[in-house]
DNA sequence: AGGGCCTTGTTATATATTTGACAGTCTTTC
DNA sequence: GAAAGACTGTCAAATATATAACAAGGCCCT
């Protein structure tokens, strides 16, 4: 808890920071100014500076911040430090897609095991993970030292595997399911819900055409 | 362009009220006040009138809202008075997962066809819905009154697919990939960055173990 | 090595968003 | 049908977030 109060708004805008400079890195591209970068991410460069300041200095005056270091101090800060054990609960087509996902793999999600209940996928090999029976959940997580859940399973079966989380060592749901998980212990949840994104579109869609 | 100043804030927070009428509407719910409804879905009550508000007088003073109007009125501002034409371009895990969704079709969202640039895929039949060849797509989706295209590609075809889709007539983006799209019109393009948000992951995650 | 130019860090200002308060009105009950 | 209670709609206040402004310090060129 050293950093004392940063808004869930900085938090969320870091991620973009950290694929833009991954990019520039790539491009061997060495230093940038926050009016570049502005530019580039489309926020004022204001905010960038404001942003980066909530950590540290990062930069320095009349020349603006060197792009490997800024990459690597955004990582530390994202907790990018070390790896983490996840499993996938629901290794059905969306399950299966995350399964393959090496980026998260690179930036070190390191996927242990996927669980389902229906015998037909128990068993088969994704990406050469294995998809578990859903009876052995808790002692695979707590044996592994899983820390993040995918919950890619149906509306219906997510608060399920929600419940039996709470009973595991695990730290952290990352969730599909079009659904709030009711959680009483402090474990972070993390939303996609789809089917709220695409209502957006179809807003925005019908004001445009008004 | 009826409506004055709506937030995007506001417009972020109907599809979680539309989820959670449609939930009171199946339990034969049929009315809720502001301080109720603040319980289920953790707005305050005060917010909660007011985000209503922004759009009519939808309740009534010592009663309450009457459910399903509110539901359907919620439904009206999303725009789900009528049905749109989709088509998902990249046939993977992913957009795979999206031709399955009942819900979304459910809602309006009428998947049309699946388009890829690889020939293992092109001619599958996903959910009863044709894997078609991407040399296609400019056609078809002008033929075929497609207003909206989900891109499940990777992030280096992304930004190909959307300079094709500024040839048509589509309207919006429901964009996968893990890259900012450089659109030149006013296609409207909303991002599920999975990546930005698993980062958001291991930062909490990070933030509550110190 | 010195001066002008850049660019940051930071403070101040403006804007946006959320919360609180309450008058007015409809419901419900007796 | 009248009085008590329950809510909304709305205005005001508080908080949060974003933008602008600028002093101070390092860079870069001559």
């Amino acid at each position: 808890m050293k950093d004392k109060n940063i808004s869930v708004a900085v938090i969320r805008r870091l991620p973009k920071y950290h694929r833009y400079l991954k990019e520039m890195l790539d491009n061997d591209i060495k230093r940038i100014s926050s009016k570049e970068l502005s530019k580039m991410i489309g926020f004022t460069a204001s905010q960038i500076r404001q942003d980066l300041n909530n950590f540290g200095g990062f930069g320095q005056q009349g020349y603006g911040y060197n792009v490997e270091d800024l990459y690597s101090e955004i990582g530390k800060i994202l907790g990018l430090t070390r790896p983490y054990n996840v499993v996938i609960v629901g290794a059905g087509n969306l399950g299966q897609a995350l399964a393959n996902y090496s980026s998260f793999d690179r930036l070190g999600f390191k996927l242990q095991a996927m669980f389902d209940v229906n015998p037909k996928v128990i068993g088969l090999k994704i990406n050469n993970i294995e998809v578990l029976d859903m009876d052995q959940f808790e002692q695979f997580v707590n044996d592994h030292n899983v820390e993040i859940v995918y919950i890619c399973t149906s509306r219906d079966g997510a608060q399920e595997v929600a419940d039996k989380i709470q009973k595991t060592k695990v730290r952290a749901i990352w969730n599909f399911a079009p659904v709030d998980l009711k959680i009483k212990s402090d474990i972070i949840v993390e939303n996609i819900h789809l089917i709220d994104n695409l209502l957006t579109v179809s807003y925005f869609l019908k004001e445009n055409l008004e």
